[in-house]
DNA sequence: ATTACACTAAACCATATGGTTTAGTATCAC
DNA sequence: GTGATACTAAACCATATGGTTTAGTGTAAT
């Protein structure tokens, strides 16, 4: 639909657009919404004011598509439940496996100072912008919790796991990750210290043993 | 050492005081901190200028008074590690019904629309107050982590649990509680549906049969 | 060459904000 | 009644902020 290549005035168009989103991140992201401002982010950007304003209405335009932009960023889409529906399990030696996967990767987006920061700021911010909302449903933790849920129930099913509540399931296996989020991410500025592969190990044969 | 009536003087002050801090806490946990200007707090005080600023020297002094009085509001010295290290946990049944009684209050704690405002507004300005922090490792969910922590070391050295990494352990049994708190509190803005008595022995339930 | 696209610098505007100062009032203690 | 305490209303100040307007420059396409 798009010619193949564009002409030339929308590629120099493109360019300064993509100083400003990255300008934008980086001072959302290190200083919030409201102590960010548009002003700091021109700058940044090495753009002018009129410039800025043709490629984003207001301010919360350029919120918005930054934070849409960090989630594409942090690579939320590997793990996707269609995934997780399609992979072929049917022992519990399997499901220790993929399980050990799903957490040491989530573990990584973590770890990733990105991430934290995006979520803290969302938060904060969520009630000042009721859309961010959807985005995190699509993306966040409350999906992560989605699809584990959908996850336990087909491994109930397919008697791999012996506790029909597929929700407490995913909250139990969740349930750590979303405490190291809590604690060693948002409730603290420096570098999140995460558990190691045997830690997570730990975790997961304790997860078994109480739902297998 | 202060007079047991104090003179008129002060009492007047202190009833200023209180309506600044009231307004202030309502204005905080509302909007945020930039978002809420000292102006607002005069007016919802009904209270001068001057008078504001004799109390507090400035926004930052007024923004965490009202983040300390908040907490003592919410109870947190109800369940110190002192009141769990002194209870009489011998059997398995009797270390279920503490921890029944752990979660239902952390959940009534949880379901304060003040606590999730102010754990909201904590996260997002933690890394621009950075005394927010030692603040809430006395109160907040990582004070509650340290409890758990150092009460299933000693259910372990009783032969309670068969688990010795108390952390490990202390970070499952939280760690629901946790994803309660991210997805359902801070990751949304209506008011949080929790889990009833059911769900949560039912969470208890599992998380005995994995650590005994 | 002219037109349209995309940009720039810089001034401008209205409003908000944290905080201070001025001038004056009511009350309690002596 | 005099002085100290504690308040008030209101003006004031410097700065910041989101956003617009003005006037002008460079470049690709026709």
């Amino acid at each position: 639909m798009n010619p193949p290549t564009p002409p030339k005035y929308s590629q120099l168009r493109q360019e300064k657009r993509s100083q400003i989103l990255a300008a934008a991140q980086a001072l959302f992201l290190a200083n919030g919404y409201k102590r960010t401002s548009m002003e700091a982010i021109r700058a940044a950007a090495d753009v002018s004011k009129p410039t800025l304003y043709t490629h984003y209405a207001d301010k919360e335009a350029l919120f918005g598509d930054v934070v849409q932009a960090t989630f594409n960023q942090l690579g939320f889409e590997r793990f996707t439940g269609a995934q997780l529906e399609t992979l072929p399990i049917q022992t519990q030696s399997e499901l220790r496996i993929v399980l050990i996967t799903f957490i040491t990767m989530t573990m990584q987006q973590i770890s990733d100072s990105n991430y934290v920061a995006l979520l803290r700021i969302v938060i904060g911010e969520m009630p000042h912008f009721p859309n961010l909302m959807s985005i995190f449903r699509q993306n966040g933790p409350t999906r992560g919790l989605a699809i584990a849920t959908h996850f336990f129930g087909l491994a109930y099913q397919q008697g791999i796991i012996k506790v029909a509540d597929a929700d407490l399931v995913a909250r139990l296996f969740i349930g750590p990750i979303a405490s190291y989020i809590l604690t060693d991410g948002l409730l603290q500025t420096g570098e999140p210290k995460l558990p190691d592969s045997a830690r997570i190990e730990a975790h997961i044969d304790l997860f078994l043993k109480a739902v297998c």
